[in-house]
DNA sequence: TTACAACATGTCAATATTTACATGTTTGAT
DNA sequence: ATCAAACATGTAAATATTGACATGTTGTAA
């Protein structure tokens, strides 16, 4: 279903961009709902560019360091819209390994799975801290729909919700162990 | 990691049970996060087997039908307990691939993009409703800490609120459109 | 000036997962 | 009796992802 192909397009569609940066986005804000190791990457953009959907340009930095900028093609851009709109069925539901372990803790006395939901409860909470840290860099203006924030905006509080929830569902657990 | 071996080993330590029943394990409450084709089952069963981890005892139902009743063995537990009370770092954070499409939807009319979260809203509300529905079969009793439906009731919990939350960001997203 | 972190791009092997291929049995409804 | 759905177990090829290997440059702090 080539999904990393759409997620580098999107980014090479808004500015053009080298395959080290697009490394780095997939540990910002886009870690949120993607991400991809380099050595994904670096193989996907030769693919892409194989196909037509984009082109690079050979940028020298200091005396000889070679970068390869990426832009999008016209007909990326069309691959990329056509895929934007697509009516796809749910995702399955995301793995979550620390559910499974928990499903299966009967064997574990109540003492230890009880450290394993309150070591859980303060990771997420940790990573809640993190996202609201971030969040509070728009101290209370909302960006505009039409803005280019608003896409960063919208998933960050996305990523809250998420994490809020998760740690109301530990601390339901926790309560039903005590 | 591995997590595929410890799912498994995690059914066969409740019951002695198939490979085709494993798979349909995988279609009910452990969808909510864990899952697995039988094209991957049968193979990891199989090493399993190979490393010690648990038995098989063939079956013959009605004339001729073989299956392969698997139970765990000692070796099997003792591996199993081990994975339970490890302290891992957090997952890293589910793949999106409808936040993916939104993030990116700048190039998207107005219309365009209000259509997509409208119908993400109409599939996540017919889980919801799903979810809700084998909810209700508790009849607000919840089970015991020390029952086996414990875990069950737990991970159907979670997954509730992971809808809930994820139906509130939608609809937050859909205000701020109109 | 030297050493380390960050920049920059790649490949390769192993593991994980999906999709398709392949085959045969049993149960239950018409 | 016949047909379809569910039971039951596998393999193979393709795709996706991770972790390790590999190499060289540039900026900056001590």
């Amino acid at each position: 279903m080539r999904t990393l192909k759409y997620a580098i397009l999107g980014l090479v569609n808004r500015n053009p961009i080298t395959g080290y940066d697009i490394t780095k986005e997939f540990n910002k804000e886009l870690a949120n709902f993607w991400y991809a190791k380099h050595s994904q990457i670096y193989p996907e953009l030769k693919k892409l560019f194989d196909e037509g959907l984009i082109n690079f340009e050979v940028i020298i930095a200091g005396e000889s360091l070679e970068k390869k900028l990426y832009t999008i093609t016209e007909k990326g851009q069309e691959s990329l819209r056509k895929w934007l709109l697509q009516v796809e069925d749910l995702d399955p539901t995301p793995k979550d390994k620390f559910k499974l372990r928990m499903y299966f803790s009967e064997i574990l006395s109540k003492q230890e799975i009880i450290l394993q939901f309150r070591d859980q409860l303060i990771k997420r909470n940790k990573k809640l801290q993190f996202l609201n840290d971030v969040m509070s860099e728009y101290d209370s203006t909302i960006p505009d729909v039409s803005s280019p924030e608003f896409g960063d905006y919208m998933v960050l509080e996305g990523a809250i919700l998420r994490e809020e929830s998760y740690i109301e569902w530990l601390n339901r657990c926790l309560n039903r162990l005590k």
